[in-house]
DNA sequence: CGGAAGGTTGATTGAAGTCAAAGCCAGTGG
DNA sequence: CCACTGGCTTTGACTTCAATCAACCTTCCG
């Protein structure tokens, strides 16, 4: 992967929240720009962190934002993919109010907050996609408090398998026959969706029990995607993945 | 109320996410505008409508977002004072993920989206104050996922009190001894804590048999603010109350 | 080959849900 | 002025879903 296609999948990702000219592409394509990773459980960002400079954009690997509580629990508040900003939130916000986690082995490019803030003032339609992305974020927060507050454990389980997978293959990240990699554990899972890693486990068993999902080791195939995303109370419309159209600038 | 005070409330909120320059406030004080007003229950914005081309600003009552799971059940959210937009995302996300109601009377001012954009892209720093705004919020959505997902009730209650009395603290609407008014029925308050209205309705009880809170129809008071915000488990750092001085414009 | 991390299972407990009735209170209309 | 109504709150009895605790199993990797 060179340097330019780098900056490439990011250009990607914003066409996706709103058209760009020819010259946005081209100023971000100028943005000066490092490659870093990071190993499984790092920290991206902590809580409690103060602004750090620098903006990391996901190319590989997945990572989670997490809250914990005074008493020890956890609780995943997102998943983030290839293709996704982890931390945009701190060019503006000068304290964490969460952590940002790898997964597995995490690949992102870093961009400093002086030239994304520059691109942003010099190329406004950019700055309209970032903040698209941002307003798009926020709505997922908005399913996962529906998710956790009003669904059982099995909705909650499967809305979360239906999401992954929804946004794994519009990052194109499954294989021909929809299956698509799922690299958490069950333990991580339940913190993601509000449960104990055993109910996970014996809710996983279920629906495979079922016939609605397959498992292999951590990969996931969806044997039965109407019922499934049914079973999930699931309707895309929250990820907002129509919004290329619009955009009044 | 005059038309100019009214946009003077909306330039104090902005204030509070950046600062603004005398010419940013005289472009906000230039915006067309019309007041408006909803009874009790009224719709701002229905789930699946199609953005209707105006945004509305809180000047006095409550409203919440909700959304429903297909069995019929309602997730509250997010509440809103005056004070706050309430649906700024549709300035660029088509169509709406969730609905936003008033609770008791509701007064708004209505901008219109073209007049936003246009301020949006010649006040820049005005843009980023209400890009900010909405990282605030998604940063609320952040703190909820796990208020349900990881909080037993008395802590869930107990935190969706403390985020309310402070919040109303900030907008100057708790009167000399902290005592707030939350005109929400037990029920609004189990949807938006992810309890039924009778749970909440006995660990309402319970921290007030504590000694740990008091009620009057539905006004409420702290009587151990401490004591309180520890159960609950709040810390404040989640408003991001400390904004004003940042922002790299 | 051994150890650790994660997955699976069973038995038991407990927090919150459900159902149902009764109490309270503000507003309305006779 | 009082009875009536409807919406909300309160309470009790019972149920249920998910948590907890504790093994045991499997897989992976050094």
């Amino acid at each position: 992967m060179t340097a330019t296609n780098v900056l490439t999948a990011m250009i990607e990702k914003l066409e996706m929240r709103c058209a760009l000219s020819e010259d946005d592409r081209r100023a971000i394509l100028a943005l000066p720009h490092t490659l870093a990773s990071y190993g499984p459980k790092a920290y991206i960002v902590r809580e409690g962190d103060l602004a750090g400079g620098i903006c990391a954009f996901a190319l590989s690997g997945l990572a989670f934002r997490q809250k914990l509580t005074t008493d020890g629990a956890r609780q995943i508040v997102a998943l983030h993919l290839p293709g996704d900003f982890l931390d945009l939130q701190h060019l503006f916000l000068r304290v964490a109010d969460h952590s940002v986690q790898a997964v597995g082995h995490l690949e992102v490019v870093q961009l400093e907050h002086g030239a994304l803030q520059r691109l942003i003032r010099e190329r406004p339609m950019v700055g309209q996609a970032l903040w698209i992305d941002s307003l798009v974020e926020a709505s997922i927060f908005r399913e996962w408090v529906t998710n956790v507050g009003r669904r059982n454990a099995r909705a909650r389980i499967a809305h979360l398998l239906c999401e992954f997978a929804v946004r794994m293959r519009v990052s194109g990240l499954t294989d021909e026959a929809g299956r698509c990699d799922l690299p958490m554990t069950q333990e991580e899972l339940g913190d993601a969706v509000g449960l104990t890693s055993v109910h996970v486990n014996r809710t996983l068993r279920g629906l495979e029990a079922e016939g609605l999902i397959q498992r292999d080791k951590r990969r996931i195939s969806f044997d039965d995607w109407q019922a499934i995303s049914q079973i999930a109370d699931f309707n895309p419309r929250y990820l907002h993945l129509d919004q290329v159209s619009r955009g009044g600038g």
